[in-house]
DNA sequence: GTACTTGCAAACAGTTTGCATAGGC
DNA sequence: GCCTATGCAAACTGTTTGCAAGTAC
């Protein structure tokens, strides 16, 4: 899980600056349980660093997925979301609503990435698509 | 797994037309292991189909996941992509050339899907992110 | 001082839409 | 004849890039 405390000290591992544009966004993510976009993202920063542009957002969350220290979510129709929370977890996606939700699966629903047909995968991704309590109401 | 007649007899009980346009892009993707963008799909039928339209293949392919035919898969970068194999399998996506590939996963790998939280899912997808065997050498 | 970073604007890619025409039923 | 489907172009949205100015180290 992203915190400021772990952002700064892998990023200054990595040699890479600690600006206060990416300060700031790192501030936005952590603890954030929205699966914001980037859009989002800029939006809330923005707020308290009216001149950051959104070319630094981009770039940003890309170095923090670089590092592992986000996810970048693809599931969705409305562009990319930012997932501060890397630890193994399945998303569900509302087809209605747009909202994206952490699902907590039992362990054995993760699939073994390790090396299948040859494919050694980095990363697995559990996405469940449907409709959402508020819009099924 | 969509064949000709599948979608023919799917798309005519709900009163949908079967036009020589969405008949051509059907015949593209039955059969068809690469899981193709609609740009991909978009070229192979123009060359049999020369005035085909890009939005045609827009229009179709959602009429064709609408109903339950194919998948839209939206875990790589390039843009929507098709599978019309409709069957629960995985998806590895190579970080490297872009390529897809179906994985076959022990049944007990599937999520259940139904009522986590409220969520009602209709549809689960799970995608492998890493290096294809092609990439890695 | 050097190399990295930012911000802006322009470029880009993928996707959607409006509307007139064409065509199936 | 009616209604759906097509094709084109334009509009849109999300994302990337080039480059000049700024800034951390």
């Amino acid at each position: 899980m992203l915190t400021a405390e772990s952002a700064q000290s892998a990023l200054q591992r990595a040699g890479v600056r600690l600006t206060p544009q990416r300060l700031m966004i790192v501030d936005v993510l952590v603890g954030n349980r929205t699966h914001p976009t980037i859009e989002q993202i800029y939006a809330t920063a923005r707020q308290r660093y009216p001149t950051l542009s959104l070319a630094t957002v981009y770039h940003t969350v890309d170095l923090l997925a670089k590092h592992g220290l986000i996810l970048e979510l693809r599931g969705s129709k409305d562009g990319l979301r930012c997932d501060p929370d890397t630890a193994p977890h399945a998303h569900a996606y509302c087809t209605e609503c747009n909202a994206v939700y952490d699902i907590i699966l039992p362990a054995a629903a993760a699939p073994d990435a390790s090396a299948l047909d040859g494919f050694r995968a980095t990363r697995v991704d559990i996405s469940l698509y449907g409709e959402c309590q508020a819009c099924r109401t």
